[in-house]
This record gives C-alpha cells, sequence and structure tokens, in this order.
DNA sequence: ACCGGGATGTTCT
DNA sequence: GAACATCCCGGTG
C-alpha cells in the first residue's frame, strides 16, 4: 500500500448499490486485524429487493442500513458468524453492498491466527463471515464510519480500477430474490467464495 | 471433487 | 417455532 491510498468518499456510496458494488471490486478493505482487496460483492436493495434485510422495514437491527451512506452494516447469522456490509443511497433509503471476498494484503499472520481452522491462504477471507472472522471485524464495528482513514474498519482506493468486465451471478445463500444477478466478483482471483 | 448434516443463537412470525 | 445474506467436517466416488 502506497501514500497515494486514500479513502473512498461518501458520494462513492451514496447510489444504486449494484453500481457501488461493480466499483467496490479492487478497493481495499481495512480492519483490525490488517486489510485485502475487495474481490467479490453482492447488492441489495431494500425497497425492491425481498432478500434485503431491509425489505420489511425499519428494525433494531438494520437501522444502520437506513442510515447515511458509507457507513458498515455489521449482522449476526446462523448463531456464530458476522458479516459486514456498506451501506448505499441516502439516509433514509435503505441498500447495502455485501462484502463476500478479499485478496488478503497486511496482516496475514494475525488472520492466519484468527482463522486456524483456514489449511490455506486462500481460504481465510474467501466468504462474507471468514474475512470478518480474519480481520476482526464483529458488533462493536456495526455503524463504523467507512470513509474515515481514523475509523477501525475503512475502505482505500489504492489507484487499481475495477475489473472492465467482472464475472456475474445470482446471488449465494438466499431462498427468496434467487434470481437477480447481483453478485459480482474477480473472475480470475483465487479467494472467491464460490465459482 | 461433491454432497449432507450439525453447530449455534438472534430475529422475527 | 422457524428462518437464517454461513462454515466446517466427514462421508463417498
Amino acid at each position: 500500500m502506497t501514500t497515494r491510498a486514500r479513502v473512498v468518499p461518501r458520494s462513492f456510496y451514496a447510489r444504486a448499490p449494484d453500481v457501488v458494488a461493480c466499483e467496490l471490486l479492487n478497493k481495499v478493505l481495512v480492519g483490525p486485524n490488517g486489510s485485502g482487496r475487495i474481490v467479490e460483492v453482492e447488492a441489495y436493495d431494500g425497497a425492491r429487493d425481498p432478500a434485503s434485510h431491509a425489505y420489511r422495514g425499519l428494525t433494531p437491527r438494520n437501522e444502520v442500513m437506513f442510515g447515511r451512506p458509507g457507513h458498515l452494516y455489521v449482522y449476526f447469522t446462523y448463531g456464530m458468524h458476522w458479516c459486514a456490509n456498506a451501506v448505499c443511497r441516502d439516509e433514509g433509503v435503505a441498500a447495502a453492498v455485501l462484502l463476500r471476498a478479499l485478496a488478503p494484503i497486511a496482516g496475514v499472520e494475525r488472520m492466519r491466527a484468527a482463522r486456524a481452522q483456514a489449511r490455506r491462504d486462500r481460504d481465510l477471507c474467501s466468504g462474507p463471515a471468514k474475512l470478518c472472522q480474519a480481520l476482526g471485524i464483529g458488533s462493536t464495528h456495526n455503524g463504523a464510519d467507512l470513509t474515515r482513514r481514523a475509523s477501525t474498519v475503512h475502505i482505500l482506493d489504492d489507484g487499481m480500477a475495477p475489473p472492465r468486465s467482472p464475472a456475474v451471478s445470482t446471488r449465494i445463500g438466499l431462498s427468496v430474490g434467487v434470481d437477480q444477478l447481483w453478485r459480482w466478483y474477480v473472475a480470475t482471483d483465487d479467494n472467491i467464495s464460490r465459482k
């Protein structure tokens, strides 16, 4: 990482989640344990998306999704896993991008310690709950401001452009909204949760 | 490689 | 009481 890396500004996030998702590819997520390049994402659009946590309106859990763009929405699922999203669109409109996989950059030793089960380094961040465990992201980071370098969790642009033609697929692990092609990933990367 | 089941607890019906 | 934006392990081929 060079000094030319800068935080992604709030205006970037204040757009539709499918647009934000595509452009988050190849940006850098920084967390407590290190950093990684974002290589897989999914879009969730509360207003018209039955798979979105915000589809049925505001609740204590999804409150952050309704807030300002550029913040982190962290939720707990399956009794043991944390997952992290970048909040999109204007305040009052719920939308988010689920961060699904990273290519590790810095702090790999700490990530290995945080994910002792991982047999290979490509298993460290190859899933939405894996990357949170690897980077040390949890409930205390819900609502974190991703646009501030001082924030424990933030996102940097180090100059690498998003892929011109990312791979596209349906989203993973859903029982509704299964037909939307709202998953994007860097086709050539080894750290993808699933082909 | 692929597939099936269990872990584990919050959230919402 | 069911569902859940998941992961891991142990089976089989």
